[in-house]
RNA sequence: GCGGAAAUAGCUCAGUUGGUAGAGCGCAACCUUGCCAAGGUUGAGGUCGCGGGUCCGAAUCCCGUUUUCCGCUCCA
């Protein structure tokens, strides 16, 4: 079985046994939009807890919040994502490609910037030690001539750039000639807009409503935020906040399952720290994320460190989280160093003074941060597609199996007794009541039990337990291992000791 | 957004040159059995993705549209 049959079989069984279902399937589905079922809700809460936890409890300087999707609209204008989320796009209709329409004009404009230099290395060589660079410039009809069209075409294009005049963009390459660099045809279509954020109208459609837009990322939220949590929390730097939260992002193309999704659900934490110590903290961290991510047990060579050569604005030292999906390594978490950008651009737009006075050194400064963000989509994929195994049995038979990491499984045990009469309904009802208050149990009495642990193993129950007749004598169950179908008689009495050593999330944590 | 492919029962699929829709599995009830997907009986479930068109007649041919998959493109 290839890796790309394995995906589509993975979305089939996640759909078939309640994991993840296409967004209002009845009215055809929403885009790339995916609702989580029952079994599928489990998971995810059991993934976040995991994080949250780990963020929170284990780290006495890490404390949580949970801002609003809506945010003011100076909040996106000072974080980039009003510049950055709105590039005008423009495609060749011969080689169907799609390029940034300012991205093909700025690539010209250097272009002639180039042929500025070649000029001044010519003259360099022809002139020796007696070159005068600046009057070079200034004199030389190639270099004044090619000097006069970049201006004019910068001054354009910054006019344009102002206006968002996305007709002007296309009039400019037009002029230009610009060509495609794989067709090497001119034949552009219009230039268009792509917003990847949401917007949605805020208040009364009528006059006075604002556009506002559904968050991007919901680490905006944590750095508007950030004044009023280090005072009511007496928060002394270092320190972290760590939010959970759903963003929205208007992708020109989503696909791959939940792994590119238009509404996708984040975890992030941002650590504020002290300018200077950032690649310490950068360090700390990566150790950290990825020991978080091993500890689960899905195999160390399941990730690797991808580090960013080319820095987004705001980074000044960024990496990613790679996991081994079925379609290949791809991001699973970001971890960037976003220096001072955040605070320091939100305290000039707001004119709040976002300063944090450190009382040791009397100094006071913007704080420097380090992210870590995980996507929890992603995550349920990487368990998911780890999890899901075909196995053949010894006695030549096959079955499904998800062997999610047992603290994650949606439920943490059947209770099933062997037949459905002699009572042995009623016995496996009462532990089942007793049971249900520690973990989330399953009772079910149809079919043959060998069909019964099947359906168990195809959404990861770690735990069967079975009652027979020798129960009502003995006080004793059955317990069958998901992972090697191994069966043990146990009494009732310590049923609930034996399921919390292996299901227990605590057990997870304390080994970080 | 462009190009290619696909959409029939909950799932996997069949359905001939256009002639009023089928199987297996699953689901529900009952009987029988009882430790790794057992057997029997009965039953529920489909305006063939949606909307037009051609035709006496369309799941089938044509056009449009939605969704999904693959390749581009996008993913500060």
């Amino acid at each position: 079985m290839t890796q790309d049959e394995l995906f589509k079989i993975l979305v089939a069984h996640c759909k078939e046994y309640g994991f993840i279902f296409p967004s209002s399937e009845i009215y055809d589905g929403l885009a790339a939009v995916y609702d989580y079922g029952q079994m599928g809700v489990e998971l995810k809460n059991n993934i976040k807890q995991y994080w949250w936890n780990a963020m929170t409890r284990l780290n006495e300087n890490i404390v949580g919040i949970d801002a609003a999707v809506f945010m003011h609209p100076s909040t996106w204008v000072a974080s980039g994502h009003v510049a950055a989320f709105n590039d005008p796009l423009i495609d060749n209709r011969d080689s169907k490609k799609r390029y940034r329409a300012d991205v093909l004009i700025e690539d010209y404009l250097s272009k002639i910037e180039e042929k500025i230099e070649k000029e001044v290395a010519k003259g360099r060589k022809r002139f020796g030690d007696a070159f005068d660079e600046a009057q070079f410039r200034a004199t030389n009809p190639n270099v004044l001539r090619e000097k006069a069209h970049y201006d004019e075409v910068h001054e354009r294009y910054k006019k344009a750039e102002n206006a968002n005049d996305l007709a002007e963009y296309k009039q400019i390459i037009l002029d230009l000639g610009i060509v495609c660099p794989i067709s090497g045809t001119k034949n552009w279509t219009d230039v268009r807009q792509f917003n990847l954020m949401f917007s949605t109208q805020f208040g009364s459609t009528g006059e006075g409503a604002n556009t506002v837009y559904l968050r991007p990322e919901t680490a905006q939220g944590i750095f508007v935020d950030y004044i009023n949590v280090q005072k009511t929390g007496r928060m002394k730097v270092p320190f972290g906040i760590a939010q959970i939260g759903k963003a929205f992002r208007n992708e020109v193309v989503a696909r791959q399952f939940i792994f590119r999704m238009r509404e996708f659900e984040q975890m992030e934490m941002e650590f504020f720290c002290k300018p200077g110590t950032e690649m310490e903290w950068f360090a700390k961290w990566k150790e950290n994320r990825m020991k978080w991510h091993v500890n689960l047990g899905m195999g160390a060579e399941n990730y690797r460190f991808h580090d960013h050569e080319k820095l987004a604005h705001y980074a000044n030292a960024a990496t990613d989280i790679e996991f081994h999906f079925p379609f290949g390594f791809k991001e699973l978490e970001g971890i960037h160093s976003r220096t001072d950008f955040d605070l320091g651009n939100h305290q000039q737009l707001s004119g709040r003074k976002l300063t944090y006075f450190d009382p040791e050194t009397g100094e006071s400064y913007v704080p420097y941060c380090v992210e870590t963000s995980i996507g929890v989509d992603r995550m349920f994929l990487a368990v998911l597609s780890h999890s899901y195994k075909q196995e053949t049995l010894e006695n030549g038979e096959s079955r499904v199996v998800l062997s999610i990491p047992a603290p994650l499984a949606p439920v943490k045990a059947a209770i099933l007794p062997l037949v459905k009469k002699d009572g042995l309904p009623e016995v496996a009802q009462e532990i089942m009541n007793d049971l249900k208050y520690d973990f989330n149990c399953q009772y079910e009495d149809k079919d043959s039990i060998g069909k019964r642990y099947r359906r168990q193993d195809a959404i990861g129950t770690p735990y069967c337990i079975t009652v027979d007749h020798d129960t009502l004598v003995d006080h004793c169950v059955t317990v069958r291992d998901r992972d090697t179908m191994a069966q043990e008689r146990v009494p009732i009495a310590e049923l609930k000791a034996l399921i919390d050593k292996k299901v227990n999330l605590n057990n997870l944590l304390r080994n970080l």
